[in-house]
DNA sequence: GGGCATCGATACCCCGCAGGTATCGATGCG
DNA sequence: CGCATCGATACCTGCGGGGTATCGATGCCC
């Protein structure tokens, strides 16, 4: 199986429709239904079924849709990474790139990034801020060479990882609301706020779930929600450092710890990544003792 | 980069010769010649560096060969699994294949199959027995769906895992040997038994590491090794139930615990396959608290 | 229900490139 | 210094990837 046939399916599959495809690989269409006919054949598998209106996955055409992307990541990944080696052997260090969510761990980022500047042989570290669920794609292609994650809301499958700090969580809700001057509150308390549904985040192909809640996309839209006293929403408790004054903030006791850890590829074999997570583990252990001797 | 290339660039970087690399590859050298400059012109690095006596690989060249060979797994992968899920569809259910090292954690492999094969929608479970260090392979490019491995021998990266059971390990010597009489052992010990060295399991690449041991490939030889006198081993104490009566075995207190995982690969969706997983899960659980209602 | 627009499949053509053979040029060795 | 080895170059050929034109099926709308 070529590449090339592999991201052709993975258009089709994704648009459902020859045309669209075609023209967003920037061909036309009827190479573009042979290369396909022709995989299939190769497979001796039906991926597609079609009538002349409708274009519709089979089972095994939705697996390789999943395990295509995967490999076509792969692909990326060996290209990208192959030429920052190169540039590395050049003297032209290209240091490391760190993604994040934006709005989130940032006290602990910074801490870490300093830390590690500190250390000897560090190297520059270039910080992504990415929207949610972003993180995760741009390791596994090979964009970013590290990131910071938040268990259990992103998904470390297939990745390294090492813990770093766990903490529970807050919710957020507007300054005059009767809640605000709770000292505590229950996932039950939560839920049952009518006048305050919790927003809908995007899913991994960008629709939304249905539901009560307004859409929202980043967290300054979450936050500008809340303030309007249109939503609420339930946060690990460090994003209390930087709210707006018009937002409180109640913990939620049986809400789940929130872990972030910092997640890389598997068999990485860069020594600066290696540096930065032992760092990472480092700042992680002293502030849990911080009187050690 | 296309699949054809990166076959190529991997042929060429195992064997470091262009002629022994076109033939393993069915074609004849000048193509290939051509086909890697291409691939580094295009990536705009130096992949090799060429005499015309030796090829050498450079620092970016070692960087895609690991990562080309990742690639390459996952795209055999997608294929394999693409047809396995038009086998399920089509009625033909293909089952699942699990994978483990020939003559490790066989009570615990049988009790999973038969309790497997008691729930309701179990499928056929193919099991492959595979040498050291093989397991990783069948299951990163799909030949495999499932593997029993060992911490901290086999390396789980890049894989989800449950962990199943956890013992000690033991040192299993000639039946006549002085040290079968002692009630137990320290590593420091074993290393001191200048008459029976420990043997050496060859590495990936299938060369063997140096050292005054014999050379192994699988446990039946390295019995047979023992029985005569010539080697010893620290095995996870569960080889000792299926060992032959001229093998004494010692219990060691300070070897490295070995765990026993189930380990599948990350975003598999198989219902069989999760189904497996509970079952394993739910059986560990069972055999840490016998005594449950 | 018939005309029509839509969309995938088919037919046919062309040229780029993958792959082959012959040969060159460099290099280590006896 | 001649020779064997091995990668690079030169040149040729055929397959197949990609294009345009068109067909055939199907849902839709008046």
């Amino acid at each position: 199986m070529e590449t090339r046939e592999l991201r052709y399916f993975v258009a089709v599959a994704e648009e459902l429709h020859f045309g669209r495809a075609a023209q967003r690989l920037g061909m036309a269409q009827p190479p573009l239904s042979r290369a396909i006919q022709q995989l299939e054949r190769r497979l001796g598998v039906s991926l597609l079924d079609r009538t002349s209106r409708t274009v519709t996955l089979t089972e095994a055409g939705s697996v390789l849709l999943r395990e295509g992307r995967a490999a076509l990541d792969a692909v990326d990944a060996a290209d990208r990474r192959t030429r920052r080696a190169a540039l590395a052997a050049n003297g032209d260090s290209p240091g490391l790139v760190l993604v994040t969510k934006a709005g989130a761990s940032s006290e602990l980022l910074a801490e870490l990034l300093d830390a590690y500047a500190a250390e000897p042989g560090a190297v520059a570290v270039d910080v992504v801020l990415c929207g949610i669920g972003q993180q995760e794609r741009l390791l596994r292609d090979g964009r970013a060479d590290v990131a910071l994650l938040h268990r259990p809301y992103d998904s470390t499958t297939g990745f390294d990882t090492e813990d770093l700090t766990t903490e529970g969580q807050v919710l957020i809700l507007p300054a005059g609301h009767p809640l605000a001057g709770r000292a505590h509150l229950r996932m039950a308390d939560v839920t049952a706020l009518p006048d305050l549904p919790m927003p809908r985040w995007p899913r991994r192909d960008g629709t939304y779930p249905d539901g009560p809640g307004p859409e929202v996309r980043d967290h300054a839209q979450l936050l500008q929600l809340i303030a309007l006293g249109r939503a609420a929403a339930v946060l690990p408790e460090s994003a209390r450092t930087h709210l707006r004054r018009d937002l409180a903030t109640v913990p939620v006791l049986d809400a789940p710890q929130v872990t972030t850890v910092i997640a890389w590829p598997p068999h990485s074999r860069s020594r600066a990544l290696a540096g930065l997570v032992r760092t990472a583990t480092a700042l992680a252990a002293a502030s849990l003792e911080p009187a050690s001797p």
